[in-house]
DNA sequence: ATTATATCTGAACAGATATTCAAATATGCT
DNA sequence: AGCATATTTGAATATCTGTTCAGATATAAT
């Protein structure tokens, strides 16, 4: 294939352009930027191994605050902050028992975002 | 249910434990830790807005650095940043044709990963 | 060999972020 | 009401991270 070498794109920032087409077709099935930032962050979120910790103790059943906190060895104010997180993205949920705040998976999206991403380790 | 309040559990380095038998289960699911590292980093590398961008562009193709600079509107030097990124997590590979250096997907699981993750978003 | 193109690399800086600490809520018990 | 438990909150800090900048490679062309 030939390189359309030095040709100016109206729909990019920069000058220096090698394969116009390329650039073209990618601008066509680019999402919209609130859904990029969405995905993103989800992404962002599983991407801390504390929040990951978490989110795979919860694909077993629901925990509470100080659970997950003996369960990671971390303060229970760090793993409140965490779930905060995690509960502003709606991956989480939690429900209130008495004093106990028991939090558990929003969604089963999530279950499968985690088994596509082992999957993809195992290799 | 019954909260087994404050037992000690010898695997967990706190001391307040609610769920004895959720920390349990927890553990007893518990990932290798070199697993949960790989796991988060994969999850890390497309939490990032530009690399997301760049990893749903090489979805439609491979593409140059200096197309992907176009097109994510950023300098070349930021993008070989994140493209060695990518390439360290095997996410991306690249090919070279004389002075071009043609990056794609390494993996169909990416593609799948991030097809999960935008059905997720859609609610 | 010299020059140009395409990409990479390392240091540096600015901005983001995870944890800690102290203090604030919220609920339950007596 | 008063006290204990369970969790949250906000500020502070130390660390991490993305981009920029200047310079280094690698390949191709003259």
């Amino acid at each position: 294939m030939e390189p359309d070498k030095k040709i100016i794109d109206e729909d990019s920032c920069q000058v220096r352009v090698v394969h116009l087409e390329r650039v073209a077709q990618a601008n066509r099935s680019k999402l919209p930027d609130r859904t990029l930032q969405q995905l993103s962050l989800i992404y962002k979120a599983l991407g801390d191994p504390t929040r990951l910790k978490i989110v795979l103790a919860l694909c077993e059943g629901e925990m509470c605050v100080c659970d997950l906190a003996s369960y990671l060895c971390l303060s229970e104010s760090a793993v409140s902050h965490q779930l905060r997180r995690l509960r502003e993205l709606s991956l989480i949920k939690n429900r209130r028992d008495g004093q106990i705040l028991y939090y558990s998976l929003d969604d089963n999206h999530i279950a499968e975002l985690l088994k596509v991403g082992l999957e993809h380790i195992k290799e």
